[in-house]
DNA sequence: CTCTGTGCAAAGGATTTGCACTACG
DNA sequence: CGTAGTGCAAATCCTTTGCACAGAG
């Protein structure tokens, strides 16, 4: 959890962005929740440390940090968008209609996959996100 | 097409849900855009055919396929949710972090993955979303 | 010292209620 | 016929600007 912290921070940096207090609480909250948040979830734990944060400070630093890849905005459920760390350059989620319960898991074989899609489009690619619907134990009314 | 516009239609009343004339245009109006639609962009395909149906029919029946696994909503570049297709049960998104373009690509090698995870989780899985993100090829400025 | 980043308030959209009306089955 | 579905307008919520100030390098 700390070396993810400071992959993030040194994300930031090595692409030119300044590591700022404001930037450090935020990445630190976004940590902590294990990166599933919505922005406004975020801003209310930021504001536990720091409570002088503002709202935007923290929309923009989600954006910033999705357009370096390192996180990724998603539907759970209906309402506000929802962020998912990807800075494993993974991420694997199991979504039930039913309850919109979101459940991670760590099988992942999609590496060859991905090394032959990249050199099918000529893209670079940084993360997936890999996702499956359906229902859960629960929901089926077992 | 229409085979895609039938299933979805008999979805729905499988599901003992009508199949009015407005959802049938918003499932036409769908099926037509290839599944990639932001809400409001499917309000306006829908009223070129039928002009009085309703914005929030159309997000109504939006959220009822979203509940039966038949549509997903994504986030592609900012701003509203867009739905993708995923009546034939899969989706796969190529989504470059410099200009949001998103390639679609065929490859699937996912069952193997999808099996061992449903008997895992007992996890009853009807659809899925892989999603690759990096740079394309004139992002990266060749 | 300069330029990036911050915070506030207010604007701008997108999505969701509440309720009377229509039409599927 | 009864109930699920519809449409309108208003309300609500999420997200984004515009601009003056503060802090990093």
């Amino acid at each position: 959890m700390v070396n993810k912290l400071a992959r993030l921070s040194q994300a930031l940096q090595e692409n030119g962005y300044r590591l700022t207090a404001a930037r450090q609480e935020i990445l630190a909250a976004l940590v902590g929740s294990e990166g599933h948040v919505s922005a406004d979830e975020l801003v209310g734990l930021v504001r536990q440390d720091a409570p002088g944060v503002g709202r935007m400070t923290v929309y923009r630093t989600l954006e910033l940090l999705s357009e370096l890849g390192l996180i990724r905005p998603v539907y759970q459920g209906t309402g506000a968008a929802h962020y998912i760390l990807l800075d494993d350059g993974h991420h694997h989620h199991l979504v039930c209609s039913g309850c919109d319960r979101v459940i991670e898991f760590d099988e992942c074989a999609v590496q060859e996959i991905s090394r032959v899609i990249s050199g099918h489009f000529n893209f670079e690619i940084h993360g997936h996100l890999l996702e499956f619907y359906g229902r859960c134990e629960a929901c089926r009314g077992v």
